[in-house]
DNA sequence: GCTCTGACTGACTAGTCAGTCAGCTAGGTA
DNA sequence: TACCTAGCTGACTGACTAGTCAGTCAGAGC
């Protein structure tokens, strides 16, 4: 925190998940983290680059944020479980940390610079969850019979859809935290009694 | 197409699939429009109107297009396939109405007057998800065991997930398809040799 | 003490944008 | 004919914003 660079990314990922990507402006950027408006242009060259940087340094830490969530649970189907269920919590650290993901997300659909770095978090996000899955199978708690390749992307896509239903609030974090277990049993063919969560 | 007020809307649609709800210019909409950005003030009291009414304008052609594309099919479990297939699909004016509801959808996050018309439209597109299902289910195509509320909420999250993949380009449209049609016979228990697509 | 440098600021500029306003025009009415 | 009104426009304005720039200041090195 001591690094004035560093407080200023900070800054600018409170600002955007309170105003949004496109809501931000430099001099609010500049009230939140104390310092002049000038000053941010000492760091960064553009508005542009502040507001990639800020998208790319809130996905590592949210990354190493997950990461550290799940790293004690024993077996690989309940870290699995928790991995997918992070997002669905009412933890308001990892709601902005979703938000900033979704505001990524959707300013990379006018914007190709933006774009490259979605695709490769995107693809990461996906191979984790592949790689949980793929560890399920070697543990024997998930069935022979299930295309891996086709669950984990329907899986990824029932956590975003529902993760966009949280922040617009048509959905409470209980129900899609029920949703998000029933769609692994479904999508991993778990048997009913093997269901309960790590 | 011979009211003004109609074609300013239309205009509007189109500057926002081109450049999203935060892009968009009163300017750019008079030009696109052909007419004086000062007539946009002239039907719409502000910007702020202006993108909300083209909001709901695009919710009631999107609506209406689905209901057209499905009415004819004559099983329902065909109709929901197509329904749920519909914003997967390469079609361009599709995309674009996909594009629009992203794009509204995300607003509302930071707008509360927004917020109130997407969960109207919200809701009846669950609504209409869920009556495919029940009557699929009168017609013995689902089983009794399904959870129908569940597999609702689920599919119409595994769509709008793999919807944003496809804006983002993470995703083909094919493959996307194939995840839809494998969602719902996941969801639904359709055993794999009633699965064929209507 | 002197000089140099990196961090930082206040004041400014050039440009953009939503919204206003006076007034034009065509078609209808008295 | 004169008058009215709905639809429409060009020119304008005030508010705001990204980015610039000259200059301040504390501390390191000599």
């Amino acid at each position: 925190m001591a690094d004035r660079k560093t407080e200023i990314l900070e800054a600018t990922c409170r600002v955007i998940a309170r105003e949004g990507a496109d809501g931000l402006r430099m001099g609010t950027v500049a009230r939140e983290a104390g310092v002049s408006s000038a000053l941010l242009h000492y760091y960064f060259d553009t508005r542009a680059d502040l507001l990639m940087q800020a998208f790319e340094h809130a996905d590592v830490k949210a990354d190493e944020a997950a990461e550290q969530a799940i790293t004690d649970i024993p077996t690989a189907l309940g870290r699995l479980q928790r991995l997918l269920l992070i997002y669905a919590g009412a933890d308001a650290v990892f709601r902005d940390d979703w938000l900033l993901w979704v505001e990524m997300w959707r300013s990379s659909i006018f914007d190709e610079r933006l774009a490259e770095s979605v695709r490769r978090s995107s693809a990461s996000w996906v191979e984790q969850i592949q790689g949980l899955i793929e560890q399920a199978r070697e543990e024997g708690s998930v069935s022979a019979e299930v295309n891996i390749e086709d669950a984990t992307q329907r899986l990824a896509a029932v956590v975003d859809g529902l993760g966009l239903q949280l922040l617009t609030g048509t959905i409470t974090h209980d129900r899609a935290a029920d949703l998000i277990l029933g769609a692994i049993g479904n999508e991993l063919r778990i048997p009913l009694d093997a269901r309960s969560t790590a």
